[in-house]
DNA sequence: CGACCAATTTGGTCAGACCAAATATAGGGC
DNA sequence: GCCCTATATTTGGTCTGACCAAATTGGTCG
């Protein structure tokens, strides 16, 4: 991952931050670029890249006249990570909800895939869904092969608005969630249970069973995640006193 | 809908359809800065801009020694409504991808808002339905009221990630459906038929039920709109002769 | 109190300049 | 002839200062 730091982009994400922290009431006047460039010790130009990323995010509108802040409702869903990392530790709420809707995204994704599958591609899935079963020794550790069934899957579905909308809540939430050290301890039955009803579907071709098994799987994966950010949320609390 | 003007935003735009039309390969480096400048005959500055919109889009990536042309499927959803635009006919397929995951987005939706509502809004939800119900003359008249629904629906479920998702969805595909002129044809009897299972599904407070109603909703409008493309292209090509 | 007009502010763009990092090129060693 | 290194060039990142047009603001007058 490779870190930009330019000061434009340095400026753009704390003016982002300052936004998203509701610092800003939407309709507000946003600082004018002379402040801002003033404010930041910048020149002009870099202010105006920043602007022009914060006004791509939706999060304002520059018009001759004046920025205004927008509804943090408008913008676009590539805020939904730096909302992640406002805090020590990331709104359960907001999780849980990605959670419920990735869910739906890749239950759609296994549903298709399945059902698109040609029959080389079905036995490949099948594959991999048995090499996890045999490593399914914990979440953590099948991580990778269970990455990579999903991308298979995405793959033969071949739905690029599916695609692009996981590809982002997948690059905002997932690894966030893994740096942020939140890890949901799921039971082995239930892996076992998941793993063993997309074979089924795999060996019935039946992309309806896939998408429920996921469906349940991503349930289950929200209480467990729900538990993790609990812990995690009394450990800081604790370290604080 | 305010169309902005500036000339950094002209560039953006003829740049991302270029980028979108494959005339560059992934990897691929991309025009200098100041190559682009002579070219559109503005200053680095303004080109610059341009280029900020196109990194945040997710379609290049900019470094020092240059900028490289990135894959769409890396991509912001944002690119969507522009790839819809680049023919006088959008692409049959990217629509029914787009309505078969707006379809579980709205099922979602209702299934979130039938299960939370308070008892006054099952009420009022009741209230917009029975209304539909007795207006359902044609689809394309009935949508102001059905586009309410669906805001009411989303301000109840309360699920930000779902929210900005469709939104983002909403904006980029079906204003533009209707600007393109594509009006897709619904039988009266399946739209009674939705209205009188959401009814239902309001009563028992079933929110299976609702998502249920709306998924198949959604596969009838994605026949509708097949069709409704079918017949646009046929009248496109035949103006051409 | 409201309508109108001038002064100020604000965004949009340009030109020219400098630096540091990345790339391309030429040269030397094997 | 091939590979590696040192140099030259290109490229992005930023700054300064300037000008224009549109929007906002504030004051004035009816």
């Amino acid at each position: 991952m490779t870190v930009i730091t330019t000061l434009s982009h340095e400026i753009a994400d704390v003016l982002r931050d300052e936004i998203l922290r509701q610092q800003y009431r939407s309709g507000d006047r946003f600082p004018s670029e002379r402040d801002l460039a003033g404010r930041f010790n910048a020149s002009r130009g870099a202010v105006r890249e920043a602007l022009s990323q914060l006004e791509q995010l939706g999060l304002i509108r520059v018009q001759p006249g004046g920025a205004r802040v927008q509804s943090v409702d408008s913008a676009s869903i590539a805020i939904l990570g730096p909302l992640l990392e406002l805090d020590a530790v990331p709104d359960p709420l907001l999780v849980d909800q990605f959670l419920q809707t990735f869910g739906v995204m890749v239950a759609l994704t296994a549903k298709n895939a399945v059902n698109a599958a040609s029959p080389e591609q079905l036995i490949q899935l099948k594959k991999m869904v048995v090499a996890l079963v045999g490593d399914s020794t914990d979440f953590e550790s099948m991580q990778p092969q269970w990455r990579e069934l999903l991308e298979t899957m995405s793959a033969i579905e071949n739905n690029l608005v599916l695609r692009l909308i996981s590809n982002d809540l997948k690059a905002q939430f997932v690894d966030r969630m893994m740096t942020l050290g939140i890890r949901p301890e799921l039971k082995k039955n239930s892996i076992k249970q998941l793993l063993g009803t997309l074979r089924v579907s795999l060996n019935n071709r039946d992309g309806e069973l896939a998408a429920a098994a996921m469906l349940e799987h991503f349930e289950e994966l929200r209480e467990a995640v729900r538990d993790a950010i609990t812990e995690r949320t009394e450990i800081i609390q604790r370290k604080a006193v």
